[in-house]
DNA sequence: CAGTGTTTTGAACACGATTTCATAATCGTG
DNA sequence: CACGATTATGAAATCGTGTTCAAAACACTG
């Protein structure tokens, strides 16, 4: 007995639409789906019968059936970083428009992946992965996620191909190539311009992949460039630990006339360690360079040159590596590959 | 026919477990599931197999059947906003500590929030749904998404206790409410201690409830005092419209010597304005209270006097309706309130 | 050991869609 | 109008799981 007068609190089901516009079940499902043969007339009285009940076929059964859960799993230690929330935010808009969901997980503090959070994730079915997360080996996440194919952010150097957990992992995931040289080699050029010799390297958390390329990128650079060494001192990110650890280096007497920072956020952080504890001036005492560009980058009281990476080149491309490896699951691994540009402001100059 | 050699990158299945343990797939099922009756040793013969198998019972499946998906649709106009990508970010752990898992959508730039998206969401058919975008009404979001009740964040004042699109909805829908006084008072207590008696407000966007409501509380505070009107200025949360809104407002020959800001970005666009386009010294010239009390706060360059509002208390809040929510479906609208409070830093003093 | 009460078990059904396949309707053509 | 070719239709099978229910196994008592 299919009563009509449900409570209406009830989701409207495919049999109801059915029922109220006397074709079958199978219509409603076809009226649903583009590329099926269903005469036009009845497939816009389906529609408009659905809406009328508020019919929106359910994802879950759907995803059942077909295999996809228009999920895209996107782990992440910290969505609170300026960057990784202003990537989050410009995926979640492009997927959107593709018919896909942002399915959200967040690791411990330490960048660590533990499986349980991946088991955990597996349990959703996402149609694919991408992982913030850098210290946890494609062969792992692929045999915890099944059918899922990750997708990696690599930063290659030349003659260096294979870096961190993907060195000697050949089990098949996507890249992301993002290239550092170009914008790293405009930024150094500019500093060395104004005079600068010692060159300093804020470091962000020790086995990331973006942070270790980044100091590889300016030691081959500066080399290349005959200004020796850069001197590295440690930090993981964040702004406190920059501002601590800037604090260090120049109470050391050591001190530099010039700072890269793994990223932008850590460059705010030695901009106002300068400024606040030792009364140095940017940049005429000290010059600061970040990275990412993000958006608080140009905000007055910082005005950071920093080397961009392009953020919405950037999520049209995972976004095209998704949709290509839905569409052949069994291709061998995809490739994007984006540049990198030094966007100039007031901290060099 | 089932094969036990499959191919090894599909998913394994509760029937393949079942198979290898010999037992029943009932039994497979209720090894995942406590209250269950099931032989302890069975259940831990279970669990091993599984996990040598990797197999994790398919939540879509296991959403079809038990109508929960365990997924909270959380609706944001822009996840870049450090306030919200700070709450996203304690949302998802929490969330994932109760075996759930946040699933992001991002409503078009203007606040507003279309039916498309809603419509969009339900497919998904999330559990719960907290809704950081204010101009929906309750009865839209709940008729569009059925089951799941929605959660509003709301900004009581006394006596006027509905305002916005909360006003005469009747429509099931549960409340975070955010006292504003307290932290409010303590605010312009302390600037007016510090001689201040022109005071202007950077408002939020038109109509969003939480800068309706802050600049409403001001307004009565300073009443209560005798501190005549606010000279009320018109922002959207964001920096550069703050730093713009300043420049017209200070340059126009009026000023004001506090600056209230409708949230901490702002306040932050609002003393760089101050700074470094007419070079007015904070908080000696021009003090600034922000509203919110985020990450960036406690940032050198700004060391921010804000009105608090606990992240932690508040997602606990939050995570405490949806699970009570789900507990008692029928029940009537549940409420939980929040107290605000000053954190005195640098821009007032 | 018979009798009663409790726990464990698995077959069958349900959930809400898509896909397959055989049949019915429609179209185009001579 | 008859015929083959195409398109439209719905009955039945399917996806992977939770839930119900009656039977089976077990434990306890006198």
């Amino acid at each position: 007995m299919s009563e009509s007068g449900a409570p209406a609190r009830e989701r409207a089901t495919a049999q109801m639409v059915a029922e109220r516009a006397r074709v079958s079940r199978v219509a409603v499902s076809r009226a649903f789906n583009p590329h099926t043969s269903l005469k036009p007339e009845k497939r816009e009285l389906i529609l408009r019968i659905a809406q009328e009940l508020n019919y929106t076929p359910d994802r879950a059964a759907r995803a059942l059936v077909s295999g996809r859960s228009h999920l895209v799993g996107v782990i992440v230690p910290d969505v609170c970083s300026p960057w990784e929330s202003q990537e989050i935010d410009a995926l979640t808009t492009a997927l959107q428009n593709e018919g896909f969901a942002t399915l959200l997980f967040k690791t411990q503090t330490d960048m660590s992946m533990d499986q349980t959070l991946l088991t955990y994730m597996k349990g959703f079915n996402p149609d694919s992965v991408i992982a913030f997360v850098e210290n946890i080996k494609p062969a792992i996440l692929a045999r915890v996620l099944g059918r899922a194919v990750p997708i990696y952010v690599h930063y290659p150097l030349e003659g260096q191909p294979e870096t961190g957990v993907l060195a000697a992992d050949k089990t098949l995931h996507d890249r992301l190539n993002i290239l550092q040289r170009n914008g790293m080699e405009q930024a150094v050029a500019l500093v060395q311009g104004y005079g600068a010799r010692r060159i300093a390297y804020l470091s962000g958390l020790p086995r990331s992949l973006a942070s270790v390329a980044r100091e590889e990128t300016l030691r081959r650079v500066m080399a290349d460039r005959g200004l020796g060494e850069p001197i590295v001192f440690p930090g993981d990110f964040t702004y406190d630990t920059a501002y601590a650890a800037t604090v260090d280096l120049f109470r050391m007497g050591q001190g530099a006339d010039a700072v890269f920072a793994a990223n932008d956020v850590g460059a705010f952080g030695v901009i106002d360690a300068l400024r606040h504890e030792f009364g140095l001036r940017v940049p005429q005492d000290v010059k600061v360079v970040g990275f990412d560009d993000i958006e608080q980058s140009h905000w007055k009281s910082y005005s950071l040159t920093t080397v961009k990476i392009d953020l919405a080149e950037r999520v049209r491309a995972l976004v095209r590596l998704i949709l290509r490896r839905l569409n052949e699951p069994e291709a061998p691994a995809f490739e994007e590959t984006l540049q990198t540009r030094l966007v100039v402001r007031g901290t060099v100059g």
